[in-house]
DNA sequence: CCTATACAGTACTAAATAGGTCCTGTTTAG
DNA sequence: CTAAACAGGACCTATTTAGTACTGTATAGG
């Protein structure tokens, strides 16, 4: 499978709506939320993470929200898979040199796994934020509503409101 | 991480040695087993995986084994990771076009990402079993360029526990 | 023919990771 | 002062992965 998790897909689809505003207006969570119909928690907390790696900036208060912190065009794909994922690496012979691969006994691929990162980063590093952005510009502007057959994570919230 | 899995790892290990043979010779599951020093259920389990995908082929019966179904030459670690893991996708939208995948609706990347897959395929195919059979100690000082402040993820918590 | 050996197939349990939710602060425009 | 919205976790759950076991079946050699 060689995945990234579902959680970085979502971050790049946030980021994406982010870098497709025209005049990089601060946003808010729940609205990116909203407009991506993910949770609006899962959201939050990935918007977190985004922006400790240094890919957004916040802004607090009443009329907060977060917004890219550079250009889309500086902003890789590699960068963003980088601060949710961490490095991006195939093996346990990450970053590290081979003293820390609990395998390197035995296996003799610890350089070539090193050739392969780094053709994989090469990759993703080339692939801007921009990019992906540009191509989708929706003229169906209200399709925000619940759509039936889509993502909709279990919805428990069933405190005991009186 | 963009991890592939250890038991994908393993089996990358155990090929090797077959390949590493001089006379093509068929070992038995336990002799690789012993010489990989992983558990024999395991390696068991893998050469298994690695039969039906045809990387291998088995010798039954008393003296019986596995051992390479073609020259190390022709067998590459994408195949080794295709066996085990199936196809080498980053995202849902593997292999199948964009009506399998759940956020098509809001991602803009499909196209990207089976561009990105097209890349790593390549460099996983291209490199070659016997490639990795041949050196036993290849040193090469400062062959590799690494980049001190590479990438500055949120920083994992492995917890170590022995 | 008989039997020990080693593959074939599958079922199962345990561990690790990822996904998702919630809560308790802090900051700041109005 | 207050409400909106971020900051930073803790937390639980679901899914995946790793590892093991067990019951067959084929076959070389005595
Ligand atoms: S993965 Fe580190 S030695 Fe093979
Ligand atoms: S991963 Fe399939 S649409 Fe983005």
């Amino acid at each position: 499978m060689i995945r990234i998790g579902k959680l970085t897909d979502y971050g790049i689809v946030v980021m994406t709506h982010l870098a497709r505003d025209p005049a990089q207006a601060v946003m808010a969570a729940s609205d990116l939320a909203q407009a991506t119909s993910l949770g609006p928690s899962t959201v939050a907390k990935l918007l977190k993470v985004l922006l400790r790696a240094g890919l957004l900036v916040s802004h607090r208060g009443i009329r907060g929200g977060y917004s890219l912190s550079r250009p889309a065009e500086e902003i890789s794909v590699g960068q963003i898979i980088g601060a949710i994922e961490g490095p991006v690496v195939m093996t346990e012979c990450g970053g590290q040199p081979a003293n820390k691969c609990s395998m390197r006994h035995v296996c003799t691929a610890q350089s070539h796994w090193h050739r392969i990162d780094d053709v994989v980063r090469e990759a993703l590093e080339s692939l801007k934020l921009e990019e992906l952005a540009r191509p989708l510009r929706l003229r169906k502007a209200g399709a925000l509503q619940r759509q039936p057959g889509d993502q909709q994570p279990a919805d428990r919230r069933r405190s005991k409101r009186p």
